[in-house]
Parts: structure tokens; sequence; C-alpha cells
RNA sequence: GUCCCGUUCGUCUAGAGGCCCAGGACGCUGCCCUCUCACGGCGGUAACAGGGGUUCGAAUCCCCUACGGGACGCCA
């Protein structure tokens, strides 16, 4: 029997860091194991269950990189075989049926609250005799639960973990109006897709007793469960949509990389040693579930962008250019051209140095996109002195007689700063700030040489004086 | 309210009785490198929730308390 696992997000929400982490421990251990991945659309609701939040789901799952080994099975299309499976629960008498009305449940559960107790279902229908009911009523179908003893789950996370079955209630199966619950569909779709272990957030934890008890009363091998710690937000509540549950998709919108992303959220309640920077395949090989934690984890930007800069110093150069290029074709001021992307790619090594984010990355490679003159943010204007100016007339001739390779401009920099008495800074400031507008870029020599002859020194005659 | 789970630097974590007066990473910070900004290098700051046990010895085992989270629907 191969070892399988599913991610089974449902479709009513966007898929949030919460979610991509779930999915990527199901995948990440699937692959550790030489098991398959699967993925199941939760999509029973149909009142709440949206095309969009499908979409996210799908297009999100491929930004990240973990796309399931098969096509994502939509649970709405197996109520048939939900039911028919409740049907045979009702013939073994392993289920019943309960004709006990919305308002009779809540006036059970108001009581039990007001008096202190859980509320719970009493089981009035359980044992009554079938002649009872109510003439032209739909039934709900009920689980006969155990009534004794305890319900034991061992779980790869968290550990051994039982209740007494006097805490749970029959629990409807099968509505009135015949379509599946989701504990009930959960468990059909779990055995039918032959998983073998179901990884899944922690808040589904006390609900795997109540599936237990169905998979036994099915007759169904249990899987292995393995209940991992939510990831909460910065109040330390559950992720939700008030609290900062932004699609993963909002991610790639920011500018982050998704194998930083990844890399981020496998470090969220996981660890082994201190490794900190873990590639997909690293990551295949050494997830665990041994290494997942108990504890709930924080979302943290600062440290998700430092591990961006990481993973963007690692990236192909030809890669991130097209990436820098999409996002400066947004803007109708940028040219980009050819020309432009030859400048890109030939300054990347130093640009992908200084940024967190494809935002910062693009910001910085904008003057490269720009023709003639820039326009000189403050800083800037006030390195280009009425000197820093005169300068740079007498700069430009000098610079003009190298080949505008880079060792050639840092030689011919170096000797003019030499000769004219000036520090190297001196002379590589106001230069900066002609060609960029701004005070910050790599080095000059190799932005002189990306930007090239013509346009350097075009730009450097326009501020001279 | 009932049941379940959890609690190591601000944050993510290492730690599975002596290797820990607790290690790494992010953040913050000092210095170095340096044409700017980064990167990088070398330092610094900062934690075992509290209380009882068990043990020669506890961050690690047990119990209690506090705090946090989750679950208690004909939602998923």
């Amino acid at each position: 029997m191969t070892l399988r696992t599913r991610f089974a997000p449902s479709p009513t929400g966007l898929l949030h860091i919460g979610g991509a982490r779930t999915a990527l421990f199901n995948y990440l251990f699937a692959r550790h194991h030489g098991g398959e991945f699967l993925l199941r659309i939760e999509d029973t609701d149909r009142e709440r269950s949206t095309d969009e939040a499908v979409r996210v789901i799908l297009e999100g799952l491929a930004w990240l990189g973990i796309s399931p080994d098969q096509p994502a099975i939509f649970q709405s299309t197996r109520v048939q075989r939900h039911a028919a499976e409740a049907m045979r629960l009702l013939d073994t008498g392993a289920a019943y049926r309960c004709y006990a009305t919305p308002d009779e449940l809540r006036a059970m559960r108001d009581l039990a609250t007001a008096e202190g107790r859980p509320p719970r279902y009493d089981g009035r229908w359980r044992d009554r005799d079938p002649a009872d009911a109510p003439a032209g009523a739909k039934p709900a179908i009920r689980l006969r639960a155990p009534r004794d003893g305890d319900t034991i789950i061992h779980d790869l996370v968290q550990g051994e973990v039982r209740v007494a079955d006097t805490e749970l209630d029959d629990m409807i199966i099968l509505r009135s109006d015949g379509t599946p619950t989701y504990l009930h569909a959960v468990v059909v779709d779990d055995h039918d897709m032959e998983i073998s272990h179901v990884i899944r957030g922690d808040d589904h934890l006390t609900n795997t007793f109540r599936q237990v008890q169905i998979f036994k009363a099915l007759g169904y091998d249990i899987p292995r469960f393995a209940h991992i710690p939510l990831i909460h937000g910065a109040d330390g509540a559950k992720l939700s949509k008030r609290h900062g549950a932004v699609s993963v998709l909002e991610f790639a919108r920011e500018g982050f990389l998704p194998e930083a992303l990844c890399n981020y959220i496998l470090r969220l309640g996981w660890g082994h040693g201190d490794s900190e920077i873990i590639s997909r395949d690293e990551a295949i090989k050494l997830f665990d579930l041994s290494g997942v934690g108990r504890a709930a984890s924080r979302m943290d930007y600062a440290k998700l962008s430092h591990l961006n800069g990481v993973w963007m110093r690692a990236a192909d150069d030809a890669r991130l250019t097209d990436l820098v290029l999409t996002r400066l074709a947004s803007n109708p001021a940028n040219v980009c051209d050819d020309i432009t992307r030859g400048r890109v790619l030939t300054l990347m090594p130093g640009l992908k140095e200084r940024a967190k984010t494809l935002i910062d990355l693009a910001d910085s490679a904008a003057f490269l996109a720009r023709r003639g003159a820039q326009a000189l943010d403050s800083k800037a204007g006030s390195v280009l002195s009425t000197d820093a100016r005169n300068m740079l007339r007498s700069l430009g001739p000098a610079l003009a007689a190298t080949d505008f390779s880079a060792p050639a401009l840092d030689a011919a920099l170096r000797n003019f700063a030499d000769t004219t008495g000036r520090k190297l800074g001196n002379v590589a400031q106001p230069v900066r700030a002609a060609l960029t507008g701004t005070t910050t870029s790599p080095g000059i020599d190799t932005t002189l040489a990306a930007l090239g002859r013509e346009e350097s020194l075009a730009r450097m005659a326009a501020v001279a004086s």
C-alpha cells in the first residue's frame, strides 16, 4: 500500500498562509516517503463556496510549487456515494433516523448551556420505535455512537489523545435533505481515495474522535493522523480574514519569491537543528513529522523579508530580470525594450544584493528603464552641489576615453580622484546622483558599465554646469 | 460552561536527565569592510510561565496553578 496524503481545503475563503503550510507539509511528507499527494476541494457548502476561492487555491498551490499528483477531486460530485454509505450504516443498525426538529435541538442546547452542561444531543431517537415518527417528516441520520469506553487517537504529532465516549454525542451524518455532513463526507472520501496519512491543522483534533467513530462503524481502516499546530496572527488568535489572513497570491504581488515563502512557512512549527535556509530538495530529504512542534506560531514579516533577500540573491539573474521587467512595464514612464532588459540583466548581480523584495528590486532598477536626465530626489539634489557639477564636467572626457568596462571605469575614476585631489566618494556620489537620480545603487563602476557610454555621459552632461 | 492541546530570548526555533549559568536565526545594536546602499565578517542585547515533587542531578519526568489556543451546528 502506497503512502498517500491529501490537502482538503474548503473554497469558502482564500488560501492563506496556514492552508499553504498544511499543503506543504502534506506534500513534503508524501515526497519524502515516495508517496502521493492529492487535492480534494471540499465544496459541499454550496452557499459559501466560490469559484474565485477555488481559483486561488489552484493558482496559489501552483505558484508555491506544491501541485497535486492527480487532478483535484471536488467533494460535491460525491454526495451519492456519501449518502449510500450512510444508508448502509442505517441498514446495519450503526445509525438511526432522528426526527428532532431544529427548534427542539436548539432548546436542548440552550437548556444544557443554562444548566452548565455541555451542549449535546440527548439521543431521544436513538432507541425510539420508528413507528413514532411524525408523518411526513424528513429525518436526519445520526451515528449510533458508542456510549462507554474511550475513543483514542495515536497522533503522529500530538501523541496519544483520548476522550471519554460520554463526551461525544450521536452526530448527524446525513442531513434531512439527504446531503452528507462534513464529518461523514471526509471519512468516506479519505477511505475511497486511500489516504494513508491525514495531516491537517489541530483545530480538527477534536473532530477526529468523531471521525474515528465513523471509520469504525463503516468498517474502514483508520488512517494515521497528524495534527499540526496553527499559525496565529500578530494578536495570537487564529488566522482569519480579520487577522491578516491574506491570500498566498498576495505575497506574490508583494514581491516575495515562492521558494522564500515555502522556506519561511516550513520553519514555522518545524525545525531541523540549526538549519534555516532550506531548498525544496533539502526539505524533501529532511522533512519528518517528528520535527513538528505542538505550539502555535506567529507570522513574522521581518523574517520572511530576510529569507526573501537570501533567496533573491540565490535566484537566477535572467529569471529576476523577467520578473523585474514585468513590474516595470506596469508604469508607462518606463521603457521596457531589449536595451533596458540588457541593462537590468547586466546590473542584476549588484541589484539583487540590495533588495528584500521584487518591489525593491524593480524600484532600484527603474533608472535603467528611463531615458535621458533623471529626476533627482532630495538627497541626490544636495549631492549635486555647484562644485560637484563642475567636477562632473571635467570627469566626462576622462570617462569617455575608457572602454566602459567596469574595471576600466574603476581605474579611470580612481585616477581622476587622485589627480584632482579628491576622495573617491566625492567623485562617485555625484556620478551616482546624475545616473540614477538617487544616492544608492550598485558599485558606480558596474552601474556605469550597465547603463553604457552614451546614456551615462548624456546623464552626466545633463546635470553638469 | 465542558472537553482537548499548548507555554524556551520581542519573533521562529535547538534542546528528547548531566555536553546548557541554555545554542542558532530574524529583529535591535557596536565595530570592521567600503564610492553610496546593501552583502559579508567579528561582537553585544535578550528566554526555560509560576509553584510543588521525583532524582546525586531537570528546560527536559510527574502534579497543581496561571495564562494562551482549539473544539463543542442538519458549517467546513
